[in-house]
DNA sequence: GATAAGGTTTCCACTTACTGGAAGGTCAAG
DNA sequence: CTTGACCTTCCAGTAAGTGGAAACCTTATC
């Protein structure tokens, strides 16, 4: 499969699939042409990337499932604790996003939008007041 | 008021201040021997960036909105939907986010986390199975 | 006056995970 | 044989800082 094939079937841009090459994700093999010939396991780490990548797993955790996964032998727990700690930072990430939707969903309820200049949203960052 | 000052009193680290002195966002006078002379108008637009970022706004909204609190006479239409748009993509961050975090939390209930090499995780990304 | 500690300056590099674009080689069709 | 669609590499840029080096300034102490 050239690149773009599997990109289609992959569902990442072709872009991302050299740069994954690049960081050493994949190693796919070369035509003589000098394409990418890229076969069914390529696919399959490149489609594990992407959605590891999907639930929010950095690069370097990404390398890491993908060790994981390739070691038949490592313990559940290690993926296990990995996951967790992922979801750990997602839920502080959360927390703070919720904090900020509610704190500015007031802000943006307060003002009036009319052509007028005062505006509450202004007012709350010049001083500071931070009603909830 | 030097620099770690003004870090002090905007809860800003100096590198921070530097930084945004650098893209534009305030211009401190210098005193003789080169150190940054920050007054009240810098401290406070200080604080108001570092409000403006806590509530998620990018640097160039945090440009935009201390354009528009230093125009007395834009309306306050602008700002709101300013702040609406921004708003609506905090929403759609905290829907990918939940989204995220309800998959991950059920594939870590599944896992056992043992000694035992047998994973749902790993499983899942394999095969690309995702049971919600 | 020397020295040491601590604050400040600039500048350069690095971070994350790509993305855009340029310059050029390859391939299949007509 | 040319056209268009692929493909290649490499360089640069994104957001918003952070870390560190080398050098200058200030203040206190000896």
């Amino acid at each position: 499969m050239n690149i773009s094939d599997v990109a289609k079937a992959s569902g990442l841009p072709a872009k991302t699939i050299r740069y994954y090459e690049d960081i050493g994700l994949i190693q796919p093999k070369r035509s003589s042409n000098g394409y990418r010939a890229c076969d069914d396991s390529d696919l399959h780490r490149l489609a594990f990337i992407g959605r590891a990548r999907g639930l929010g797993f950095s690069i370097e955790d990404c390398r890491e499932l993908m060790a994981f996964y390739a070691d038949r032998d490592r313990a559940s727990a290690d993926v296990k604790q990995l996951a967790e700690d992922h979801l750990a930072r997602i839920d502080v990430r959360l927390a703070e996003l919720r904090q900020m939707r509610d704190t500015l969903a007031h802000l943006v309820h307060a003002c009036h939008g009319d052509d007028r200049p005062d505006c509450p949203i202004l007012s709350d960052l010049s001083d500071g007041l931070a009603r909830a």
